[in-house]
DNA sequence: GGAGACGGCGCC
DNA sequence: AAAGGGCGCCGTCTCC
């Protein structure tokens, strides 16, 4: 490898050039945020053998002007772009690619890691030490062997490519020209979430002293499931094995296992979203600003991180700490059934699909109808709970067992096995085509080794996994209805782009976008949003009916809108 | 004393 | 034997 301390050539459009970023002082939680940390170099490589090097952030612009031209290639570009655009504009670049992504595309559910050093070892056989990167967190100045790292991450990313490249099928090119990239960019234009600090903080104090008075009644520590599965033990309690909650709920009878239940929630509330998560996220503005990671799970789903915004308490009193600022609405806009509709689509099942196109009953009381041949059942029957576990999870691998577990966690319904086995097999009777979809999915997965999307999404199944055909029909629907949120984020930021407005987004969780406008342009954003779901979903799905429901008001706990359209009615 | 596994649990 | 899937984060515990 050779290093140059020099502004690099001018690239033509047919070179390939890798980029990475190094920074300095990155807090650990932080390293997405770019008021953080600065700047310690930036190093090119369009040869797989030199790396032109800068310390110097007033070369990066220079740098940048200098390799315009040519293909862009990062390991993780959200973080690169994202400090990039502190020192020069990047704006969307077509011919830009992300190897730490690309490689989730073609090998998601195959392996676990992702990082530079595994590509490393998977494509080049070359071992490669880590070790260089932590000192940047806490170094000023770069030593040789930094400046070597940082020079051979640039020079790795390009080689890793060149291999990366060739086992490239045309679906995978599509995913990323088409869904990840164009959502990565979206990502990057995601705003902070504003937050009513004092709020969030008031709670986190509450649930920490309840939950410290239980932790005072008791003599063992409630954070050890090992001392309190001692503890049931000692009682009396002798045959559980585990002390997670749905076991401890057929025990609730005894004070103290309601205790712990109760100690668990409390202290979930005061721990993961406590005080350390408003002191190290909650921002001098009042904002939250999570990462978002466009393909981190197998099935092609986005995570988020740093805080993950996507598992925040569904809880009014926690929804209502992320609030508009003034003169702002908060908008939440998510599918209706988005799973289901992508299961009928897969499916072709006619009983279905015209479950989910009768506009006067939700789907769950429409499938429920049609599970019991009851036409008159309305959406307050508790047979619809029924209908609902159903089409919720039978695509997930839902048995009779799963189903009985599934009523009674979350609607407190105890069902007979032998009802629940009547009841799956009721449903398959009259879903037929869903059955023989779920069936032919499985030979699929059990012959190749993977399924994949409708739209060429791949996942690899794990053998090793007893329920590894389970995946076999999630992941098409659960990918699927991935796909279809980053189709309707790309289309809805192109088309604010178009109508020369801001990017609103604030938050994305899987079927829902929410966003921060100003009222004057609510019903502008709602519209341009809601054709962007409605529109990208079924032209991915042609022939299934998509609807979104929306939501505005002052907070993220705002009220249903269609309430409102009912009392004008 | 830091890393990683694990149990547990928040969300879709 | 087997109790659908996908994540990220917390605290404990073990290991090095």
């Amino acid at each position: 490898m050779q290093i140059y301390k020099t502004i690099p050539p001018s690239l033509t459009k047919e070179e390939v050039c890798a980029i990475d970023t190094e920074l300095y002082g990155l807090p650990r939680h932080q390293l997405h945020r770019p008021n953080q940390g600065h700047f310690a170099s930036m190093q090119v490589c369009f040869d797989g053998k030199s790396v032109y090097v800068t310390q110097n952030e007033t070369d990066v612009p220079k740098f940048m002007k200098a390799i315009s031209k040519a293909t862009h290639l990062f390991h993780n570009a959200s973080f690169d772009i994202r400090h990039l655009r502190r020192w020069c504009s990047y704006p969307d670049k077509k011919d830009m690619f992300d190897t730490l992504i690309l490689e989730r595309i073609l090998w998601g559910g195959y392996f676990d890691s992702f990082g530079l050093k595994d590509l490393a070892r998977r494509y080049l056989d070359i071992l490669v030490s880590k070790a260089e990167r932590e000192e940047f967190a806490t170094q000023e100045t770069m030593t040789p062997e930094m400046l070597t790292y940082a020079a051979t991450d640039a020079l790795l990313t390009w080689q890793i490519f060149q291999k990366q490249k060739t086992f490239m099928r045309p679906e995978d090119l599509h995913i990323w020209n088409n869904l990840d990239k164009p959502a990565l960019y979206a990502i990057l234009d995601f705003k902070g979430m504003p937050m009513d600090k004092e709020k969030w903080i008031k709670l986190a104090q509450d649930n920490k002293q309840k939950a410290e008075e239980i932790q005072a009644s008791l003599s063992f520590n409630l954070n050890s499931p090992k001392q309190v599965l001692e503890a049931l033990h000692k009682m009396g309690i002798k045959k559980i094995e585990s002390t997670e909650a749905k076991t401890l709920a057929q025990f609730s009878q005894y004070p103290l296992v309601s205790n712990i239940l109760l100690y668990r929630t409390l202290n979930k509330r005061a721990s993961t979203y406590g005080l350390d998560f408003a002191e190290r996220y909650i921002e001098a503005n009042n904002k939250v600003y999570s990462d978002y990671d466009v393909t981190m799970a197998s099935t092609g789903r986005m995570s988020s991180s740093d805080p993950n915004s996507q598992n925040l308490p569904s809880e009014k009193s926690y929804r209502e700490c992320f609030i508009a600022e003034s003169g702002h609405e908060i908008v939440v806009l998510d599918y209706s059934a988005q799973e289901p509709r992508i299961t009928a689509y897969e499916s072709g099942d006619s009983t279905l699909l015209e479950a989910l196109q009768n506009k006067k009953v939700d789907v769950h009381t429409a499938v429920t109808r049609d599970i019991y041949d009851d036409q008159t059942i309305k959406k307050s029957d508790p047979r619809r709970h029924f209908g609902k576990a159903m089409n919720l999870g039978l695509t997930y691998g839902l048995t009779a067992t799963g189903l009985r577990r599934k009523l009674y966690e979350e609607d407190g319904i105890e069902m007979p096995y032998e009802q629940a086995e009547e009841l799956v097999s009721k449903y398959f009777r009259k879903f037929s085509k869903v059955k023989y979809w779920i069936d032919q999915i499985r030979k699929f997965g059990e012959r190749n080794g993977y399924v994949q999307t409708h739209s060429g999404r791949r996942t690899w199944l794990n053998r090793y996994n007893y329920h590894w055909l389970n995946n076999a029909c999630n992941s098409p629907i659960q990918g699927g209805a991935a796909d279809v949120t980053k189709l309707a984020l790309a289309r809805f930021r192109s088309d604010c782009q178009k109508a020369n407005l801001e990017f609103p987004v604030i938050a994305v969780v899987h079927d829902e976008f929410v966003l921060h406008v100003p009222k004057e342009l609510l019903e502008t954003y709602t519209k341009i949003a809601e054709t962007a779901m409605v529109e990208e979903a079924e032209k991915l799905y042609t022939g299934v009916p998509f609807e979104v429901e929306i939501k505005h008001g002052r907070s993220w706990a705002c009220k249903v809108e269609e309430e409102e359209t009912l009392t004008q009615l």
